[in-house]
DNA sequence: GTGAAAGCGCTAACAA
DNA sequence: TTGTTAGCGCTTTCAC
């Protein structure tokens, strides 16, 4: 890489005349500057990051840290917040936390030795259950913001991007209601997670709401999914509403119906947390609750991207902005 | 964040002490270290990361650069990237190209800039398309190593990790053919990339070799995979068995035969390039050539690693490590 | 209009 | 054993 130094070299001139010149300083004469410029796109010469970093105390560096990157949903919200971030000339490093609080500790000090300017994160399982959250106040007290998404921390004052569970679920299982169901069936993978539970809880509202039955059904890590969700329809006969806190056990409960002779949507309706690529995974395909992840992503960048510029001065309120789910319809619903 | 110039104020030392004593420098006396020691610890001092990469000149990060993070396989690689990266003490910067040439570009070039010390990436569907291969010359001569997985520039000289593609396929369609299966048909989403040609080779290969007639079926951005098949199995009453290119697209072939009384692995056969968690989106579950994404991943990694460490020498010659598909069998194959 | 010098935080050769 | 100094690449203030 060319630096400063060998340009001023090259041009006889000082090192502080070549950062003028290329920064477009009145104080340098048209002619300098022109003769600066060009030599620099001859070697095509770029500022160096790490100095200007160095420089400005700031390295226009996201640390985003999501608990599993194989997770649809959260790869897609990695997606806006890059797509976002990038727009305004922030790079992201990503860390994966494996759903450990160990790791998820580790990231956070790793990058908070100036790699970054603030995080984005949604909080891992293990986390979540012990419930710890010091780390992160640590973290803000260290003068780096966090921007908290889906699965997130009401204790820690920092901003956060939710999606509406409780209602979606809620909402979602009325409209089954509304199609004549009675006997649906609230299946979920994600039962150890904060928006796992809000999901029951949004499904639990509904049910009681009419008086039936509530009926959950818990896939454990490690469980095969087809096996019980095939033992359900087994010994249930009646079932014929499905809500999938998770985007597999929908399409599972889709494509393991026909297995009973249960006609979809004519005898079992089915609606999950998914997105529309895997929505049709399924024949016929899966009505779903989409969450907008790429949307969650992108406005969780503008906050954080928002709270740096203001660095330093009073900091204002913080904002929790609830992203509205919305229901596609598909074909395993009537 | 407190620095060492903080901490040789407070103990009244220099601040070469206070780094010496940290880096547990022979020089200093036991007790000096060890009072900078609790000192630096009380105030939980970090080193200052971008401090280091400048004087170092070397920023212990690694650019990745991805044509689709949606893309499970891709996901997956990016997983042990990050998993081998990290336990090296590297961080890695995420770029996605969306499959489009300009952004690999620019993500190149940005980077480029003293951010990163080398590359990790797979080439965009637009690039290998047009046959750029420029960028990745000009970035190498800047003194970046590139390792190249997946999709790969074979004019380009580094270090590569691929798939064997090509046998992958014909062993799959060979196994069908085995099965006794006479009118297979190739299903393949990714027409357009060297691996989904590579793919398709391997089948016609093994289809040609018994005689047979190929019948492939390319499904193109934004058409219905679901209606393509359902069409596929309508016109072609014949058809025992899919080797899919692609995940969904085996995923689907198994859904859809249901809608034609086609049993499966009964009538007909279905294997499909897919990993694990998505091969029981279907019923029954997909035979699914494995990549050993994660390895794929790691071995990137390492092979960037290990040259990193050699640089200045003479460049050893560049090396392409193949990493074995393995076939696993579930209940869509007899 | 141009240049010298300081300083961001750190390491390391050299001096004391 | 400890301190001084230079320098990584850059910006910016202040002299000239």
């Amino acid at each position: 890489m060319v630096t400063l130094k060998q340009l001023a070299k090259e041009l006889n001139v000082s090192i502080s005349t070549v950062s003028k010149a290329l920064n477009d300083s009145e104080e340098i004469s048209e002619e300098t500057r022109k003769r600066v410029k060009e030599l620099a796109t001859l070697y095509n010469y770029k500022p160096n990051k790490v100095a200007l970093s160095l420089k400005q105390n700031k390295t226009k560096t996201i640390g985003v840290i999501i608990p599993d990157i194989l997770n649809y949903f959260l790869s897609k919200v990695l997606y806006g917040i890059e797509r976002e971030a990038n727009k305004h000339g922030y790079n992201i490093i990503t860390c994966i936390s494996n759903e450990s609080l160990e790791k998820e500790k580790a990231s956070l000090e790793l990058l908070a030795n100036g790699s970054v300017d603030g995080f984005i994160l949604s909080i891992a399982e293990e986390t979540q259950t012990k419930n710890e959250i010091n780390h992160f106040k640590d973290t803000i007290a260290q003068g780096l913001p966090i921007v908290m998404f889906d699965r997130v921390a009401h204790d820690v004052k920092c901003d956060k991007v939710i999606v509406d569970d409780f209602n979606a679920t809620y909402s979602a299982t009325k409209s089954l209601i509304n199609e004549g169901r009675k006997h649906i069936v609230f299946v979920s993978k994600i039962d150890n997670i904060s928006v796992g539970k809000l999901r029951e809880r949004g499904y639990n509202k509904a049910i009681l709401e009419e008086s039936f039955q509530p009926h959950v059904v818990l896939v454990k890590k490690g469980d095969d999914a087809q096996q019980i969700i095939k033992q359900l329809y087994k010994k249930n006969k009646n079932i014929d509403g499905v809500v999938a806190a998770d985007s597999a056990s929908g399409i599972i409960a889709i494509n393991m119906a026909r297995n009973f002779k249960k006609k979809v949507p004519k005898d079992i309706s089915v609606i999950g947390f998914s997105s529309k690529s895997v929505s049709n995974h399924s024949v016929p395909k899966l009505t779903i609750i989409r969450q907008h992840a790429k949307k969650i992503g992108s406005k969780a960048a503008e906050l954080l991207i928002d709270r740096l510029k203001t660095n330093g001065e009073p900091p204002q309120d913080f904002s929790t902005k609830i992203v509205k789910t919305t229901l596609v319809k598909s074909k395993s619903t009537l």
